[in-house]
Formats: structure tokens, C-alpha cells, sequence
RNA sequence: GGAGAGGUGGCCGAGCGGCCGAAGGCGACGGUUUGCUAAACCGUUGUACGGGCUAAUACUCGUACCGAGGGUUCAAAUCCCUCCCUCUCCGCCA
């Protein structure tokens, strides 16, 4: 959420900002609003400062033993008409917040502008594997292996989900663990267990909602959302709190299930795990003060790159164009990971830096050391999300004879195994 | 699921119709003292919104906020209703 004072002093920048990030709401409206509240308010306020002087006005002559009669019957009648005004005040306040939560972020200045052609790749690591055989696409590998199966998930769930098997869930959860355990021991970050069930107060506090509502899974009865990835929940954690300036940097790994319903996706990318609608996801959030948040938003990218890194898997990394971003983000990378089953790059990490945008929506605040309370920037990071690593490994890793080597630094995790299959 | 207790400022905690933005304490900040630290003492210390004046987030005026929403009243932290949350006990349960 932007500043609804800074909206009002830089309009032009802000429209200018809502255009870059290919977004379509209407700010005239919210201004319009802005200013009608702002008379209603003038008006409304004089008539309480009016009721507050004269009520003890009352309180005097009534001690008095004076009469007050009809000084009270004509307060009463104030009282009435500031209570009308209060309603059409609160009517518009709603509407503004309506509009206020749909206005993007706006790009930050080293963003490039435009859609996703836009995106430029920044930079790349490893070399991309040659094989003396035709690699096959993780699908096949998965179903030779026998280590996910994707068929028998349609009769326990639906199409979009997938079942792990055997050395296919040692593998994943192997991943699960050397991930976290490499953001803690390595990178410096705490460990989060968070519910996968959160409340629509958080969903609006990092800005899946109100917009992105129709991809979220609800439970109706109940009003919670499953959530879409660990931001949620661990970005909340902090909600309605002022955090001491020597807390700040925190950093939070989370490993959590993701829920994503995935509406209007159907038909693409559909073959396989590259998109469903339950996965895996180690998270990275960070919350820096302002001052910071852009050197630890470099920082978070080496972190979940060095995942790739430890696995030895070629990766490239783009910055997303202004069109490209997410609603909430200022800036964002992508990492994308190279897998040779279909020759193709897949997303496994979009690293953001939110600035105070969420924080001003979850009211996420830090005491500086000069006492002035601000709110943090948040940032986050996937360190990485595991559908996609997992394809990466098989497709990257597999070998003539239809197995797949375990990366070295895996098999810690797996009892020593060295060969899938 | 049943019964009870409670939600007040950064924290603890008093207030239970007007003089309450709210005692007292803790913490934090500034100062005095001090070889340094500590202690002691003095002072300061909420947020949001709107207006005025501005270089100004400085100053000033007003309004709102004592879990949330509604009601009673000239006047509500204080009385009434609804909801939410926390805690304790009982039941059920992985």
C-alpha cells in the first residue's frame, strides 16, 4: 500500500509508476474521494469540537444546580447530525481503502521498464551439460524411476498434483533439508514452522489479497486461505508490532507446503510438476530498515543462488521489467534454473525487495535509534522452490543407463545414496 | 463443545459516567553527579487524521483512538448489546 499523503503530493509520479507496472487502477477516483472526505471531515470535526466544549458546558451548570435543558436538547440534535456525517465519512474511507489496496507498488528507479520482453538476463552461471544421448524429459525419468507418480495423484486429488515415491521423496525431502540447513548454517537465518492456514488479514497484509483472490484456496466455513507460499505467515509473523532497530536485520527461512489454484493456467505447462497446485518451497524473508534494504536484497539473491550453486546446476539470472513484477514488489530477480529435458529455463526463485510496502499494510513498524518509529522493508526470497529443482536435478543429472547421480552435496541426506534407480 | 475470568499507552498496571490521552511503575531518551560503569536525582517520552503557519516530518489548533462494531446519554475507558481474541477448568481428540 502506498502512502495515501505521498499518493496526494506526487500524483504524477505515482500515475506514472501504475502505467510502468502495466496495471489499471483509478487514481483520479481515490483523489476525488480524498478530497470529499477531507470537507466532510472539516465540517464533521468543528461540530464535535462544538459537542465536547458545550458538554462541559453542561457538566458545569449541572454542578451549578443551573438549568440545561435546552443547551442539551440542542446538542442532542448535534450529536444526530455529526453522527450522519461520521457515516458518509466512513462510507468514503471505505471506499478508499477499496481503491488503496489495488494500487501497485510502483517500479523502483533501476527497474526496465516495459513488459516481459522487456526482462534482461544479468547474469549466468555453469555450463550448460552435454549429453551423448537424447536427455528425456523429467515426466518419462519420473514414471521409469518410479519415484512420483502422477497419475494415481488424479485419484486422491486431481490433475495438478503428484505423489512421491520412494527415492523420488528421499530426494525431496533430502532437497527440503539441505536447503534449510544451508540458509541456517551458512546465510544466517532463523527457522519458521509457520500454519499453512492464514487468515484474510494477512493475505491482505503482503497483497494477495484483495487482487489475486481467485487463485487462493478458501476455506469458507472457517475464513482462512491455504497459502500460497511462506511469505504469508512468516511476513506476518511481525504484524501490528514495533520492532527495536537492533532487531533489525531479521532473517526467517521457512520450509511450507504452497497452495495455488492456478485459475486460467490450465493447458499450459500442464505435463508433469512444473505447475501444480500443492508444492514444496523453502522461503527467505527478510525486514531491514530502509536504509538497507537494497543491499540486503543483492545479498538474499546470493543466498538462494547459491543453492543452485551447491548443486551444481547451470542458472541464469533476470531482472523483471516494470510490466513483469508482482504487484506488491519494487524490484525483483529471477532465477532460472536450466533443465535439458525441453531445453528450457524454469523459475525456481523471485527474489523481491517489497520495500515498505507490505509493511505499511501489515503495519510492521521499527523504532529507529532516534526514536522515530518507520516502517521496515520487507524482502523475500525462494531458497528455492522445489518442483522445478527437483525437475532440474533429474534432467540435468541423469545418465545413460536411465539413472540419475545424486549431487555430492545431497547424499547426506539421502544414507549415502549415489544413484536413483 | 460446556463453564468462568479478562482484553487500557513500548511493557506492567490503576481508573468503572464529566476535572481522563488517561495515576503509578518499568523501559527509552536528555541532563546533573562520576576516573569508567552502576546507583541516585531532575526533566522528556503515544499514534493517526484534518486545518493554520511554514524550508520543514519544526510550531500551533482541532478531531479520533482505553480489543472491534453498535446502543443509551447533553457527555462513555467507565453503563447496555453483539462479535473477535487471550487465559483457566471440564469434556473430546491426533
Amino acid at each position: 500500500m502506498l502512502d495515501l499523503k505521498f499518493i496526494r503530493e506526487n500524483v504524477e509520479t505515482v500515475k506514472e509508476g501504475i502505467r510502468k507496472k502495466n496495471v489499471n487502477v483509478d487514481l483520479d477516483a481515490l483523489l476525488g474521494l480524498d478530497a470529499q472526505r477531507r470537507e466532510l471531515l472539516k465540517e464533521v470535526e468543528q461540530l464535535k469540537a462544538l459537542k465536547n466544549s458545550t458538554s462541559k458546558d453542561v457538566g458545569r451548570a449541572k454542578a451549578k444546580g443551573e438549568d440545561f435543558e435546552a443547551i442539551a436538547a440542542q446538542m442532542k440534535q448535534v450529536s444526530q447530525k455529526i453522527k450522519e456525517i461520521d457515516q458518509q465519512v466512513e462510507q468514503i474511507a471505505d471506499n478508499m481503502r477499496g481503491l488503496l489496496l489495488r494500487i501497485p507498488n510502483l517500479p523502483e528507479k533501476s527497474v526496465p521498464v516495459g513488459g516481459e520482453k522487456a526482462n534482461k538476463t544479468i547474469k549466468e552461471w555453469g555450463k550448460k551439460k552435454t549429453f551423448d544421448f537424447k536427455p528425456s524429459a523429467h515426466w518419462d525419468l519420473c514414471e521409469k524411476l518410479d519415484i512420483a507418480d502422477f497419475k494415481r495423484a488424479v485419484k486422491v486429488s486431481g490433475t495438478g498434483f503428484v505423489v512421491f515415491k520412494g527415492q523420488g521423496a528421499l530426494l525431496e525431502r533430502a532437497l527440503i533439508n539441505f536447503m534449510i540447513d544451508t540458509h541456517v548454517r551458512d546465510n544466517g537465518y532463523t527457522e519458521i514452522m509457520p500454519p499453512y492456514l492464514s487468515n484474510e488479514k494477512a493475505m491482505t497484509g503482503t497483497g494477495q489479497l484483495p487482487n489475486l483472490k481467485d487463485d487462493m484456496y478458501c476455506l469458507k466455513e472457517d475464513g482462512y486461505y491455504l497459502i500460497p507460499t511462506g511469505e504469508v505467515p512468516v511476513t506476518n509473523l511481525y504484524s501490528d508490532e514495533i520492532l527495536k532497530a537492533d532487531e533489525l536485520p531479521i532473517y526467517h527461512v521457512a520450509h511450507t507446503a504452497c497452495f495455488r489454484r492456478e485459475a486460467g493456467s490450465y493447458g499450459k505447462e500442464t505435463r508433469g510438476m512444473k505447475r501444480v497446485h500443492q508444492f514444496d518451497k523453502v522461503e527467505l524473508v527478510k525486514f531491514t530498515t530502509a536504509e538497507t534494504s537494497y543491499d540486503e536484497h543483492e545479498k538474499l539473491l546470493n543466498n538462494a543462488e547459491m543453492i543452485l550453486q551447491k548443486l551444481n546446476l547451470p542458472y541464469r539470472v533476470r531482472i523483471l521489467a516494470s510490466g513483469d513484477m508482482s504487484f506488491a514488489a519494487a524490484k525483483c530477480y529471477d532465477l532460472e534454473v536450466y533443465s535439458p529435458g525441453n531445453d528450457e529455463y524454469l523459475e525456481v526463485s523471485s527474489c523481491s525487495n517489497f520495500e515498505d510496502f507490505q509493511s505499511r499494510r501489515a503495519h510492521i513498524r521499527y523504532k529507529s535509534k532516534e526514536g522515530k518509529t518507520a516502517f521496515v522493508h520487507t524482502l523475500n526470497a525462494s531458497g528455492l522452490a522445489l518442483p522445478r529443482t527437483f525437475i532440474a536435478i533429474l534432467e540435468n543429472y541423469q545418465t545413460k543407463d536411465g539413472k540419475i547421480e545424486v549431487p555430492e552435496v545431497l547424499r547426506p541426506y539421502m544414507n549415502g545414496l549415489a544413484f536413483i534407480g
